[in-house]
DNA sequence: CTTGGTCCTTGATCTAGATCAATTCCACGC
DNA sequence: GCGTGGAATTGATCTAGATCAAGGACCAAG
């Protein structure tokens, strides 16, 4: 695996220019996670900003009842815990790997301080937080004002938008329909 | 009313340097809404960031069905339409003044311009999406994981944390409750 | 081939909360 | 004072989707 080329793949990163990126590769330190491994835990300090290289990681909430609640189904070139680390509170969720998975990790000192010292890539992350509520948004939309079939639709559609005309389901059902707010039950009918 | 003073009100823009904010306020536009007027709607582009100075005005998305939420209701101090103006995408929901309003209008380009090139700004608007986000995430999560009662709890400690002892709710029940997503029915039980 | 485990599906209930409809409660102008 | 119209409550249903429970498909190990 290699760290540029992670980051090349990322939609956060890969606008930045060569040397802001050579920069955060430089900080970066590799992470792997073994299938079912709990990554971090809701209230935690965030470690820094992790970047899938390879495998699958679920960001979800827990309930004091034990429901849970997947926000994030994070794919190779997706980040997460970007949040926390930007706006500097503790992890807001739990995070696990679903499977053997490799990850890169910005620790949190350098990536801030490069932050505050690189306009280019503070401005390139602000784009990328705008891409990240707005789908927020379309999810608790999604959530909100439409029906189960509504939401499975919608949510092929957006698969469909982002991958080719072939969709595969990341991971197991259980989990994306949790990430729709339905049981798995629910999602087969 | 005083455009620097309702700058220095907003948490987004009360920590940028003052050469900053003077800045902000020489660009800035003012606009008055009455009553029940639309200031924009669901993908139209964004004219810029707004600022809310007095008044209330509520944004939400609709849907096909006819069927409402809202995401924010914005008080004076609060800002809205600065997601669509950062990741440069159309406005993603309504925005409508509940009451007589005048907000501020910081206009796309100067704006954006101001962006690029004040990074003191720049790192300030991003933690200021941060909490946006985690805000957001807290909204989904009470939504998804918690009964109507546990909502209307986190509700009202969550605006007890915000302003002192006494709680005043903001404007119509039924749009407190939609932004619960609950009916005003409900809310009353 | 059999066993055991994990996941998906299917069917039968149950329930939180929406919806519909009827009052009651203001706040306003006359 | 009185009437009028929008909001809040209250009560009686209805329904989408959760929950519970019972197969069935798949895969890996023996």
């Amino acid at each position: 695996m290699n760290i540029a080329d992670v980051l090349a793949s990322c939609s956060f990163f890969s606008h930045v220019d060569d040397a802001s990126r050579k920069r955060l590769a430089r900080m970066a330190v590799r992470r792997d996670f073994k299938k079912g491994e709990v990554i971090f835990r809701d209230g935690e300090p965030a470690p820094g900003v992790f970047i899938v290289a390879s495998g699958l990681v679920r960001v979800y909430k827990l309930a004091p009842t034990g429901k849970e609640h997947v926000l994030h189904l994070a794919s190779p070139g997706m980040t997460f815990a970007e949040v926390a680390v930007l706006g500097d509170f503790p992890c807001p969720a739990f995070a696990e790997a679903l499977e053997e998975t490799a990850c890169v990790l910005l620790p949190v000192e350098p990536f801030t301080k490069a932050l505050r010292e690189d306009h280019r890539l503070c401005l390139q992350i602000l784009s990328g937080m705008a891409t990240w509520v707005k789908s927020l948004v379309s999810l608790l939309e999604g959530i909100v004002l439409r029906d189960a079939l509504g939401r499975v639709a919608g949510y092929l559609l957006q698969a469909q938008a982002d991958q080719g005309s072939v969709i595969s389901l990341p991971g197991l059902k259980r989990h994306v329909a949790s990430h729709l707010n339905l049981t798995s039950e629910t999602l087969s009918r």
